[in-house]
DNA sequence: CGTACATTTCGTTAAATAACGAAATGAAAA
DNA sequence: TTTTCATTTCGTTATTTAACGAAATGTACG
């Protein structure tokens, strides 16, 4: 029970729903995220914690990047159920178009400095 | 994106969950939810508000009694889906089964009298 | 080695949430 | 119409949460 909750409790933010969406158009770096959503960096790591807290997401450290995508392993059926589910939902959402867009011109090593911001 | 978050932040709590589970088995009235639940009156009122407001359940008034019933409208597509696929989790869970058996059990003119409390 | 920099952790603050009891509401029974 | 009683609303309190900036961490590059 513990588990449905807390998978649900991570999809009740809007900003985790776009960054759900946004690593299924491709894996992302904490920073790329960050530019999409227009948040403070350490608030995007903290939504990331949580998504991967409730196994909707996974992470690889690439060098300095850690790179964040979808967990599409069979082990959680919830997760799995509940993915699946989500790619459905919203496809015709502006924002999340929008995300999707913004997505496509973006390039990580233009948007991932610091002293920019 | 409202709809859809305030429908997953809905079953984000596991009381939400155990009262959605216990009105697959059949529709019931506040007095019996908060006699499985053992919460007061008014929290178990308040959690119905909160799933009616995110329209997984609907309530129809019968005298003094307010039943409440799970929504099988087919006007929400996040709703629907939703309800289906919990439909098919927690299945073996030991607490959703109890909730089950005592509803079975369960008499509302004999459990619904404010004065035993 | 030391600097740069992507990310995480920490500490704080404002807002949301779950819980309760008491009071209000409204329908049914006496 | 007065009382009963299921339910909702209100006011309060404790906990959780989302957000931020600053500081810490750890890797890569000069």
């Amino acid at each position: 029970m513990k588990k449905l909750t807390k998978a649900f409790k991570a999809l009740s933010d809007s900003n985790r729903i776009r960054i759900l969406k946004m690593l299924e158009v491709r894996p992302l770096c904490v920073c790329e995220i960050t530019e999409v959503l227009g948040l403070a960096t350490s608030t995007v790591s903290k939504h990331l914690s949580i998504l991967r807290d409730a196994e909707f997401i996974l992470d690889k450290k690439d060098g300095k990047w850690v790179n964040y995508y979808l967990n599409d392993k069979e082990d959680n059926e919830y997760i799995n159920k509940l993915s699946q589910l989500l790619k459905s939902f919203l496809i015709h959402d502006d924002i999340i178009k929008k995300d999707g867009q913004s997505l496509n011109h973006m390039d990580r090593n233009q948007i991932c400095r610091t002293y920019e911001k």
